[in-house]
DNA sequence: CGTGCACTTGATTGAAGTCAAGCGCTGTGG
DNA sequence: CCACAGCGCTTGACTTCAATCAAGTGCACG
């Protein structure tokens, strides 16, 4: 996992100055309050949102009630996966978790740079796999820890997570009840 | 979902004859009897499987019991992800669930090849992208279904498993134990 | 000062796990 | 050719983890 990251690290800073300078020709930053929304569940997700500070989030409705799937910090890459692949409505919302600055490109225009510049579909295949073996890791959890273990795993992993985002995030990210989490976290 | 599967078969048939004949030659085909492996936990997944014939599983341990993870079916890729991706010792087992007949591809051949042909590239990406795809919708599962209405779901959309598959694989690959999935069918 | 958000605590319920026993095939060796 | 061993599955009794419902606390901020 982390090998992987570190290779796609390697990548990004050993791209060619002209590939960088292009990327950036179809980026801009924006910034967003707390709370803002930087995708709508139906919305087509046309652009990915880098996170250069703060924090984001990714949701969909569950019956009402908000289900967090991905939480972004600095860094790291936020899509509504499936939507921004295939072009089509979002089931998911993205969210400023608090004040952020996000640099945002365009699908379309990124699509176009790749028949440009081989080294940007490597690159995308690289994050592409990257997430896909988060999303496994994942799913491991879910099927081999309960509510303790799960929250344990994210103290030690993810230490960031429980000192700035919200424990009802936190809780619907590991699948278990604000309560509940409430409880793991006093028995300690 | 499906749109983006149909893409990608489209695209595979409409590869240029010698791409597919560069495939083939890379590619073998091997039968395994009922129960052998096809990987095993700790060794390096070097191959992709694509099943040609038969079903296959992949799993894992877990306290010493198996988690099945996936269940491929004609015409499926089955291969160790992290493992194949990163070419590190794998976690996971692959096992002939039937006797069945499979495509087997090397992975260092397949990369090579990438760099010759940039629509195998393509190709190698929007597999990704429907893996990743597919394991989203087994977390979203996970995550706001319960027993019962994964196994309804199931039933719903791959029949064939049912069918085909013990239901110790079919219990674990759902996070249910044997006993509650009995349960659940005897209700209906 | 009070309204609302973030979190805690308590009581109860319920879904699913575990442990244990048993049934009915299938297939193989005596 | 029959017997019994083992696999795949079911059924029952009991337990447990975590959800839900319901109050309540404390703090932040307008």
């Amino acid at each position: 996992m982390d090998a992987h990251l570190q290779k796609l690290n390697a990548f990004l800073e050993n791209l060619d100055a002209d590939v960088k300078t292009a990327l950036d020709s179809i980026s801009k930053t924006e910034h967003h309050d707390k709370g803002a929304y930087l995708l709508r569940q139906g919305d087509v997700c046309r652009k990915s949102y880098f996170v250069a500070e703060g924090i984001v989030r990714k949701f969909y409705l569950d019956e009402g009630k908000e289900i967090t799937t991905e939480i972004c910090f600095q860094n790291d890459l936020a899509v509504s996966f499936n939507s921004y692949v295939q072009q089509k409505p979002s089931e998911e919302f993205i969210q400023a978790v608090t004040k952020t600055t996000v640099s945002v490109t365009d699908y379309a225009a990124f699509q176009s740079l790749k028949t440009q510049f081989p080294e940007l579909a490597q690159l995308d295949l690289l994050m592409t796999e990257q997430y896909a073996m988060w999303l496994e890791n994942r799913l491991f959890q879910f099927h081999t820890l309960n509510a303790t273990q799960r929250y344990s795993q994210l103290m030690a992993k993810e230490p960031q997570f429980v000192r700035h985002v919200p424990l009802t995030h936190i809780a619907s990210y590991l699948g278990i009840s604000l309560e509940t989490l409430s409880r793991i976290r006093a028995k300690n």
